[in-house]
DNA sequence: GTGAATTAGATGTAAATACACTAAATGCCG
DNA sequence: CGGCATTTAGTGTATTTACATCTAATTCAC
């Protein structure tokens, strides 16, 4: 369905209007999905994205501003996801050496594991995912008209 | 900047998950770059959105049900958004004639004056707005990548 | 070295959100 | 008509978020 008939819209839109538009429409239709299969592991999107950045530099940790710039979300609370995950046991905190302003983050064995479970729950596979609708041509596409849209 | 430079990541991206993070973090872009110009003028982007689909239907309301089948972010609670929005004198709410478990919303007068005041200050004009780097037919060719990601 | 400015992280607080549930009105089917 | 499922809107509540502010550690200018 495209987006005028999602929106309902019986206006014609311009084509920067429609592009936005749908941009975060489908932006929050992805991150329902998303929210709805990560649920039942008790993670949401952004404790999710933020394990997966730690996963990424495992065995490094990060500290709390390296992981803030990673996010797809950049104006999430660090501080108190982090927190979070460490209380759930599936990160560790330990205060950095020679600055000891910064915390270093990194992944637990078990925070390893929550996200083996995802992967094995077919959350990553890209059959399970939307967007397979795409070939990959138009996913290369499709990104890099997102990166020109940004400017 | 593209998405492997803004999430830093390091690894190469399958394209079609490259085009999801894209799509999530440039919703969230432009929903921080849409949220900053809307606070001066003391509306939430849900809000705005509401503003502007019962200002698309005037002179004719629409039921709860009606504007959250027409939002960008379906899992919004529109019941309070609208009690928010008519606290502040921007809509109205009738009982419906004929089901009285409907509620008809319109946009009152000051409403359509916030609109109005914020169009003059700029906000949907397109070069003001982000997207002008794209030409129409990119712009199109967007929307239609997105509409076919959804499947 | 000293003091101002900056950086990193945490937190206070009001507001918004997700999710489930309630309540009332309507439609449906016997 | 009577009873049950459905539709529509509103609400309870815990969690999350946004935004500003705070504190401690570090850097920088002098």
């Amino acid at each position: 369905m495209n987006i005028e008939a999602e929106l309902k819209n019986t206006k014609p839109m311009q084509p920067r209007q429609r592009a936005m538009l749908n941009i975060l429409f489908t932006a929050s239709w992805l991150d329902c999905f998303i929210q709805r299969h990560l649920r039942p592991f008790g993670l949401t999107h952004p404790q999710y994205n933020i394990l997966r950045i730690l996963n990424g530099s495992y065995p490094n940790g990060l500290s709390v501003l390296d992981i803030k710039g990673r996010m797809i979300d950049r104006s999430s609370n660090v501080s108190r996801l982090v927190e979070k995950l460490r209380e759930s046991g599936y990160v560790e905190r330990v205060p950095h050496k020679g600055d000891r302003r910064m915390v270093v983050v990194t992944i637990s064995e078990t925070g390893k594991k929550l996200l083996a479970d995802l992967h094995a729950a077919g959350f990553v596979d890209p059959k399970n995912m939307p967007g397979g609708n795409l070939s990959e041509a138009e996913a290369t596409e499709l990104a890099e008209l997102l990166d020109k849209f940004r400017g």
